[in-house]
DNA sequence: CATGAATGAGGCTTCATTCAT
DNA sequence: GATGAATGAAGCCTCATTCAT
């Protein structure tokens, strides 16, 4: 992806990305065609390759842009002093704000990760373990404190994620329910469901009656 | 989809829904190729079209067959009688279980949609929907019986099938966990996350320190 | 390569071998388009792709195809008993009559080597070594035996091999010279060139005035 | 092929015909891209065109200025007085020699030939006839003389010019033979193969007359 | 002069689909 | 039913060339 910042084609670049994140997320990576793509930006086949080396750097690029710049406002937004369940907080809070506001990005990024080359594939999975471990990490520390009780913290975390990422498949900004609410919901949820049993009856709603194996 | 029942050929059309099982789960319906599928089989291209009518035709069958079975499956795992805590715990250990054991078509079912011409694609949405319903009456039928506390019974249903729905992602059978820890873990992560607030305290966990809009 | 013997479309894919002979011949490998040959072929290009797997395959196959022939054919004119002389001379007949009537083979063999992928241009080299090799073997057998004269065998091959080929460049069927006087005079011209010196001079007119070291 | 002299950018001029001469020598004319001959150069595509008019134009370009250099250099090795024996020898000596040194040049005047468009073409080959046309006056005039017996002289033109050229395909200049003992081995073996056969023993085998000066 | 971007044609190859055998 | 061959559209990419900056 050659950049010559500041120059006309900048902006000609500039555009590529965009249409090609909003037809890869439209109809995926694979059923995206470069006609389409050239087609959106207004300019003929052949020029694309003067933004991109091939459409699978395309891919890799938007989907690299997208994970730098996701665990880097995930840095800042963690980046209080407070209690797990504060930083669970924050980071449910981050997390559905990023996936609204960020929606195509981390649709993309998540869907089309198949798509990659062996190497670029890896280096996004990489990626995205780092950000999946420091949800774990809350968890596991909230669990150490006490405030949290689950059996399993990585398990926990992947439901947590998965509870949070849907919302970008539903959500709409002009819908029933505005993001702070949802976000709200969410909260409430996901911490309510990592309450330690209550002490005093021994039992919680969360309990199975019988043992399983 | 012809099904020619009980002649010889029915294996070959058995064959062909099953390797394309296989790859369109591997590299998406787009990025599947007829010959590929032929080779998997072990027939050429041509021979194909005896048994499906065409590649859309193929993928719609396959997302069809699987919608009624979980449909079926789900009306069968649901034909308890039972508080909503005892329907949410069969809710949530079918929903795993067939994640699990279906996990292809699961995925496909999900993920390919799009690639599904307008028709196919509305009848499958429609399908989906019955299904996310049962869950979200258990939900309301919860609520009103004071059993869950939730602020929106829809998207408290969005989340947990997100949360559920995303095991199939990273569960391995031959994994750390078993399926029935998994879906332990999960039953109570769900169910304890619906629960209401404690009636003593007033407030719980899941309730930000400050008020909002 | 795949040809189905006997099937109607091993006629197809004899019409592109020999298409390809005369495109190749004509414009070389590089500058042949597929459409071109499709279109000599009266096909659409795809359909190419039912005879040939690829561009350069087809190069391949071609060459290949020929210097079998080219080989065996040897071979078979080689397989005469005679002094050298004899046997050259058989040579001389054998190149330039294979040279002339394969003009296209040979022209291709020869000059699109370098469009060959390594593996192919390897295993033809080989070939060609074969061949040049017979050659050289009669005139060490010339010089073991006193009938020729010759500082150095392999090029004194080199030399006459780049001599004979020559002809195909300049040959035309209907020209001034009939094929066997142009082999009767390369013959002459040839054989005469390896004649020992003169034993009663001892010098020769092919000797420099000077010595060269 | 606009070249002003004098100025900076006939440095870069010449660089692009110099690696153009190579490029087009490695992989042929119509392999060659200008992407590649600009890389090679270390310019940009486009600045190619401040220095050549045309990819067919470079390619006439290093063409034509290679025959003007051959016949120019052949007129005046040719400038000696003496019989066709002596110019025969200095045309070898010379033919072979320009042929090592130059040896890119040559394969591409010849190789390249039918890249060009018919109006190059013609010219290019109305140059080769008459460096063709040297060598067969040569023959011509020895054969008048009783030095020279051939049937034809323009086809032991041809062979000759075969012969000779054909070094420029195996000579390494540091290989086995030096060049002068390589224009030593052909200049016997061509001047030997046109000797007139002896009068006395009428064999053929190439006997030597008595003199020469 | 050099650059980078644009063009439009065309490169090889694969695609889903059809159909005579 | 299966096959192999044909189709025509489309896939990604590279080409030589032009031109404003």
């Amino acid at each position: 992806m050659a950049r010559t910042i500041g120059s006309h084609g900048a902006k000609t670049t500039e555009a590529i990305r965009k249409a090609g994140l909003k037809l890869i997320y439209q109809h995926g990576y694979e059923a995206m065609s470069l006609r389409q793509l050239a087609a959106e930006v207004g300019i003929q086949v052949g020029s694309l390759y003067n933004h991109i080396s091939t459409k699978q750097d395309l891919l890799f690029d938007l989907i690299k842009t997208h994970m730098d710049a996701l665990l880097l406002a995930l840095d800042r937004a963690l980046s209080i002093t407070g209690d797990p369940v504060t930083l669970l907080r924050a980071f449910v809070s981050f997390h559905v704000t990023y996936h609204i506001v960020r929606k195509r990005e981390v649709f993309i990024a998540y869907s089309e990760l198949r798509s990659l080359e062996p190497n670029h594939y890896e280096e996004i999975v990489a990626m995205r373990r780092r950000y999946e471990r420091r949800l774990t990490e809350i968890l596991e520390e909230g669990c150490r404190l006490g405030m949290f009780e689950v059996q399993d913290c990585r398990v926990a975390a992947y439901g947590i994620l998965s509870m949070l990422t849907g919302v970008c498949t539903w959500f709409r900004p002009t819908g029933r329910l505005s993001r702070d609410k949802v976000i709200d919901i969410y909260s409430r949820q996901v911490i309510t469901g990592l309450a330690p049993r209550s002490r005093e009856t021994g039992r919680d709603l969360g309990e199975a009656p019988e043992s399983r194996s």
